[in-house]
DNA sequence: GACGTTTTAGACAATGGCGTCTAGTTTTAC
DNA sequence: GTAAAACTAGACGCCATTGTCTAAAACGTC
């Protein structure tokens, strides 16, 4: 149903137990609960999408609230791994530095964001955040927390080389994320999946923007900032 | 329970009908709809935070999706009274630019996006978007598409007097809007409701960044963007 | 103070979901 | 090939919820 590739699972994470079955519970769970919630969804519609008889289901989960969180830590361990191969992308050459950040704004939206199990988190966070608390700090700290720390840190050693101008790092990186979703969050937040050229253009602006207020200006011979910060 | 003023209800909207009751109904499903969802709200709960009887609910609404679709539609329109509001108080002016956008931003955020009422709908468009979709289709364009399209005119308006350099008008405003979330993003995902002192500060990096993408650069006299555009 | 309307409290049937259980079948492992 | 483990289908009790119904009470108005 989804995008899981090896029924071995991915690395090393919680228990990837009896491979077949159980992956296949856990995509037909979280497809159920995105759509109905926790609340709205029910065990037997997980069932019958999954393909799997109810029984199965209580073999592998103790209770309904077992396989929610089940879900939860699952879609947040292929979206941990996700966001950590995205920000290893971040670039680290000056030249170029404006095409550079805008095809990491588009694998950020694209991977990490607007994709499938982001959405899916957040709107679980939304939904059953007050519900399940240490879950959804978990979430909060593992995901938009560490996208902040990292892409802070990011920011900080472009600006050490002297190609960004940048007061305050954590500012700078969280409104680059914001930048990067603002002409995308709407179609986000209503199901609806971005193409290419719509990634592309919204990473685009986002970086113009964010250039025009944090990029090094040009140098009085109207060098323009890339090659101004390696002149020196 | 709310902040539902007078017991006549606001200005002509939909029916305000037999006021007490109804309204003491909508506010009570408002919250129990809210925390619960629509699958886990429960009358008898709605019924019992509104101090009223489950009967008394079925003698206004005919059933729970119609108390649903009431309360969306009642929140709605004080949303829209109060974007409204705050879209008129957008600065005209061009001295003190930088903060009268701030104060901008602040009511903004305060009365229309961090406040209870736009968390309630923001939730329950991706709770309930799917299933309900001409209602959310309409909250899209009353609330984010009206203030898009509103900001977008107002920013040509000070772009066209000279006070700032726009290139797309509708991409900055999406940005203005995505920048002055920026640092407030996480709290209003998870409910907690930002203090005067961080949605001034909030704002205040916002319009920072706003105006260095966005604002008349000095002129070589070096003299402040807004000096300048009055000098000419 | 009497009448009509609204509200209340609670009983009620019907529905549907959760979680258990059982008996039979398939798959896996050795 | 056989034994153990996993899976299936369906029945079952239990409980919560929806929406209806009724009889009594509160309310407001004339």
């Amino acid at each position: 149903m989804k995008d899981r590739m090896t029924p071995a699972g991915m690395a090393g994470h919680t228990q990837r137990g009896q491979c077949a079955k159980r992956m296949s519970i856990l995509d037909a769970a979280a497809d159920v609960f995105c759509r109905q919630g926790f609340a709205g969804a029910s065990i037997d519609e997980i069932a019958a999408v999954a393909c799997v008889s109810r029984q199965t289901i209580y073999n592998h989960y103790r209770e309904k609230e077992t396989l929610f969180v089940a879900v939860v830590e699952d879609v947040m361990n292929r979206a941990n791994a996700m966001l950590f191969s995205v920000l290893s992308s971040f670039p680290e050459k000056a030249d170029n530095l404006e095409d550079g950040l805008t095809e990491f704004a588009v694998r950020l939206n694209k991977n990490c964001i607007c994709n499938h199990d982001g959405k899916f988190l957040r709107k679980l966070v939304q939904t059953e955040g007050e519900r399940y608390p240490h879950l959804f700090e978990s979430w909060r700290q593992q995901g938009p927390g560490k996208l902040t720390t990292a892409l802070s840190a990011l920011l900080a050693r472009l600006a050490h080389k002297g190609v960004l101008v940048i007061d305050d790092f954590d500012v700078a990186a969280r409104q680059f994320v914001a930048l990067a979703n603002a002409d995308l969050q709407m179609m986000t937040l209503f199901g609806e999946t971005p193409t290419d050229e719509e990634l592309d253009k919204a990473a685009r602006n986002a970086v113009r923007t964010f250039l025009k207020a944090y990029g090094r200006p040009a140098d009085k011979a109207g060098r323009p900032p890339e090659l101004a910060a390696i002149a020196g």
